[in-house]
DNA sequence: GATGAATGAGACTTCATTCAT
DNA sequence: AATGAATGAAGTCTCATTCAT
């Protein structure tokens, strides 16, 4: 069997998804982990603590999906790349932005994830990084313009994607995974292209 | 002095921005209202229907400021029209953005406010609606390319303002009107462009 | 049918003497009282405010049977009106003793209650106070030792007199009133004739 | 390192003096004295147990300071002895007065020391005892008045000093080792000159 | 319409005690 | 003897909602 920790972490992940972080009750993630009510508080210092290591999971500096994305530099097409490291921040953000968002609905807890996150000094985080990085190496290889700014780059793949997965789980409409890829590549081909005439 | 059932929608987006939907009791909602808490249950059926009262109220389709949008047509660049519209998206997400994402802590809440949308036929916001026929015109007199997406474009702007407005309040640094200015003129200037070599 | 609010403090005193302070629980207090729990959080804003006004109650600065010491200045023997007073006073302490110590059982109630005291300027308390009045009042009639310190005797009287009734009720054995009178007239016998030989 | 057992009972009392019966948990004991909560029962039957063990060590019968005043009788002058003694009771009542005051937060725990104190025949304690002793040895050397009564008198002095720890402790207000001293002066010198013209 | 005391369910948390290691 | 995770009962407090005034 698994580390109780663990299981309780789970279980409130299950429950913030199910009903929501109004909803999330000590009775009930207890209950969902299979262990005591009490049991929680040997592992966490309270409630909030133990939602705040369910965020963390959650956070985007985990997405680790990205972490080989430096290998791709020069290969392929930059379009291809980008569409797919588009469909990968877009599927983290489907399952993960509930979670996230729920955060907003807690101010006290908001602080303390904020807290958390300057003290280990998380602050463009790691996706933001490794993105800005990998766009800056396709434009010395000269296959992207040189003039564009990687990080305004950046914001528009991760806010266009981000964008797109809030409209779905906001708006309730079930998206397939082919429809939610044309969209993006829709994003990814007019940020290639341009706008201007 | 101001009708009673504004003054309630008017305290609990106060407290909503403060201690968040979590928080939010119907008595700090009476005691900021300066109403005695039964009062509440003569203007709406329960506590959620007040809340949802002001999602409604928050929602983007309200943002009134871009309905001037299309008299823009053809007017200076369409760069500075971009990065205006971009602004006032970014302003607008800022402070209704908290509001909004607290939704996301009851599902129960969640659903009811889909199914109004639903009923309301409130598909794609009228803000992307207004966006799309802009970028559209613009298109037509030859100031954009006719190539790109008009669905697209929207994305890319609304989909930045929002990331930025999002990073802002959840990671809780204060920009000044003019960084957050900065950033969305190279979001603009970026989509204008391209990336393509 | 009382006042809700009285019920309250009423209950609670009672299970003070009953339980102790620490199996008073608000349940307890709520069944004693017979209305729901959550009433008392309408009137005092926390368990902890309910006690002290409990305790405000038993406070020797309310021993009201002191106040027309004044009034025997100059009748009867000095010594008749000091075991008279010291009667008072143990029967006093022997009731509300139980519940004043009980505050140590818990320092941070006890320094709330020590603000209180101090907000209110109750430093030597009323009885102090109305004793030394008196006892000089009988020094200047010539009825009583001009050389004598009044607060030395004050003290010597409300000590003694105190350390009566914490001996029987922390020893438990229940004294008659006769035993207790006679005991104090010893106290009181030896406070006027003197241990010198 | 001391005996495991030894150090239950003085994290025990310091925990009492620092946050009260109320707040003792066997958690706090053992994390106060280093050990694990589980030992406690190896060496307590239950909580109860230590506690009560805490509360013997702290009774006035153990005062072992005052075994030496025999030694005294016909020494000095009596006036100083009392001062003497009266601030070993007095200073030995500061520091234990919020530990055996706290028996009065749970009256189950009081019945119990009770029984206690009964089966052990500890009736008047051995404080009461010897300082009657005293007192009766110098009434019999002639420097005390033969006419007064022991236990009176010793009632008096423990009294008094009893009564100014508790004011001390109680109130709150931090007294030098020289005020309180001046008083039980003030309190001895009333004592041995008596009230009476 | 407005008030606010009362309700009672349920939230979070603490804690004495047990038991496998 | 010692450990400390686990238990589950009980504690304090909050809160949406009702209702007599």
């Amino acid at each position: 069997m698994k580390d109780t920790r663990e299981r309780l972490i789970e279980a409130a992940a299950e429950v913030l998804r199910e009903k929501g972080l109004s909803h999330l009750s000590t009775r009930e993630v207890a209950r969902a982990a299979g262990v005591a009510e009490g049991a929680l508080y040997h592992h966490f210092a309270d409630k909030n603590a133990l939602i705040l290591a369910v965020i963390a999971r959650h956070s985007p500096q985990y997405l680790e999906d990205i972490r080989n994305l430096p290998l791709q530099v020069g290969q392929r097409t930059v379009r291809e790349n980008l569409v797919d490291v588009g469909c990968t921040i877009f599927a983290f953000h489907r399952q993960a932005l509930p979670i996230t968002c729920s955060l907003f609905a807690d101010t006290e807890l908001l602080d303390r994830h904020r807290k958390i996150l300057r003290a280990n000094k998380v602050g463009p985080t790691r996706l933001y990084e490794t993105l800005i990085a990998y766009l800056g190496a396709e434009q010395r290889m000269g296959r992207a313009s040189k003039t564009a700014d990687p990080e305004a780059v950046a914001t528009v793949l991760v806010g266009s994607c981000f964008q797109l997965a809030f409209l779905e789980t906001h708006w309730g409409q079930k998206t397939t995974q082919a429809e939610a890829r044309r969209k993006i590549e829709g994003v990814v081909d007019t940020l290639m292209a341009g706008f201007a005439p």
